[in-house]
DNA sequence: CGAGTTCCGTGCGCCACCGAACACAAACAA
DNA sequence: TTGTTTGTGTTCGGTGGCGCACGGAACTCG
């Protein structure tokens, strides 16, 4: 089931087929994931692919000026190391560990190698490029626009969707550097849910006491992104069998009778409507 | 050479082989770029992938509350439709032209077709989408750090590098929609620009007289994702040949003797530093 | 030419967030 | 025990960007 030490808790290599598994049994490596542990780093080639089974990796910016910016985070329902397939090799942000957990690798050739072979494979691993950018993507809508407390709340969920219980273990200071603000700011904003009794805080440990007011005090934004991971990722592998029926249905491109068409300047007057 | 109505003047296009190019010429359909014109919205499948030859077109969300955030620019350089080979088919994303043009377009099966048949076609796309997503990320850590005035720096270098001459033709209004900031907050950052001499506007024409003044100016960000975009992709088409150079030394991956290990904790002390 | 629209400049109050400093309590190590 | 590190709560002045409200200049169209 759910067990960290099983591959198939993860997400994208429970969607594997009885034909693609026996390739991977072979090549993938279980690891620990400690906190604080980097992945990998700018410029510096990644040399294997990683898929969590439980604990949460972000993928962070770090600015000139040692502020940094988490721009995603990456649990059981992806894998991190996209640039090994999309051939960039290395990328511009940090891989780190932000909860401890376990997963697997495997070596920076054999997920290219897979990648080419299986089209199973380059299915799963760009639908799920395409689900990651749009957590970026809405990322940076949130940054500019929503205010801390709601950011706070998003990020709570965002972490939740990832582990296996309502609590999450990490400290106030490091969702203030994930989310680039300060400590104190996030300070206030948990102040202000515990009072209202959605949390429960204890030195480095959030409880989160109702998720549905979480939701409700939280922005748009991780709903969307749920969303659009539901709509592009197979789901959680609690019956295997499922995953048959998602590869089925998204082997087939959808169609449609639309055009590309003009707009009036419906987002020219953003601000002024 | 760089003549819009030659498909070779969108540098992706003038990478591919004469191989592949005979497949491309019969389904490649020249289009016009008129500024808001909607090249795809939210949840509505895409039927084109859009190969700009002049203008730009700008990735952007828009918020619930109709704000709007600009996440990404593409040019020449580009293609607008990564989900159409990725898979989703959608996205969550507004694609919009910014200033207008022209450009090439191909229906949706076709670069799924020339996606999966031809090698080259998909190491390009690939490197591309890998771009564009550092181009997202960064904008997300920018979007969190830095003040409006290096922004507008910013966002006029990218349309700089996207345009023939040294004027882009937007409004003052038209950045604040994409910066998600208030028309204001613009009119004041290129008042100073224009103080300092580096700029000239006029009436939704903006003239950069001094470019190096505007980089210094500018956060970081432009420069490395500038950079990224560099490594990841051919140059530009001045001399086809050299393309073939690009491809003898993207097909092969980096390889590298470093390996994953823990850093300290650096990220997790960045606002104590 | 006059009327309407688009685009740009400015001024003002407000507030969320920042930067810095400090107090305190829990965990931990010697 | 004592000291040290780590995590949290609080305060206070400063400020960048927001929301709003004008006014005027330039372009357009009848």
């Amino acid at each position: 089931m759910a067990c960290p030490e099983d591959p198939k808790s993860n997400r994208l290599l429970a969607a594997l087929t009885d034909a693609d598994w026996p390739h991977w049994r072979r090549h993938l490596e279980s690891v620990d994931l400690r906190v604080g542990q980097a992945l990998y780093e700018p410029g510096r080639p990644q040399l294997y692919a990683y898929f969590p089974t439980s604990g949460i990796v972000s993928l962070l910016y770090l600015m000139g000026s040692g502020a940094s910016s988490e721009v995603a985070v990456v649990g059981n329902e992806g894998v991190v190391g996209t640039s090994l397939f999309l051939g960039g090799g290395t990328t511009t942000s940090h891989g780190s560990v932000l909860i401890a957990g376990q997963g697997f690798r495997i070596g920076a050739q054999m997920i290219r190698d897979e990648f080419e072979r299986s089209d199973l494979v380059r299915l799963l691993l760009l639908r799920y490029t395409q689900a990651l950018t749009t957590q970026i993507a809405q990322t940076a809508a949130c940054n500019r626009h929503h205010a801390i407390d709601q950011q706070v709340c998003g990020w709570l969920l965002h972490s939740l969707d990832r582990v296996r219980d309502c609590e999450v273990v990490v400290t106030q200071q490091l969702i203030a550097s994930m989310l680039g603000v300060r400590r104190e700011s996030v300070t206030e904003a948990v102040g202000r849910l515990q009072a209202a009794g959605l949390i429960h805080c204890a030195r480095g440990h959030i409880s989160v006491l109702d998720r549905a007011g979480i939701e409700r005090r939280s922005c748009e934004c991780h709903a969307v992104v749920k969303k659009e991971y539901d709509r592009l990722l197979p789901q959680e592998p609690a019956a295997h069998p499922a995953n048959a029926a998602w590869r089925a249905g998204m082997t087939q491109p959808p169609s449609s009778t639309a055009s590309a068409r003009t707009v009036g300047s419906r987002y020219h007057r953003a601000h002024s409507c």
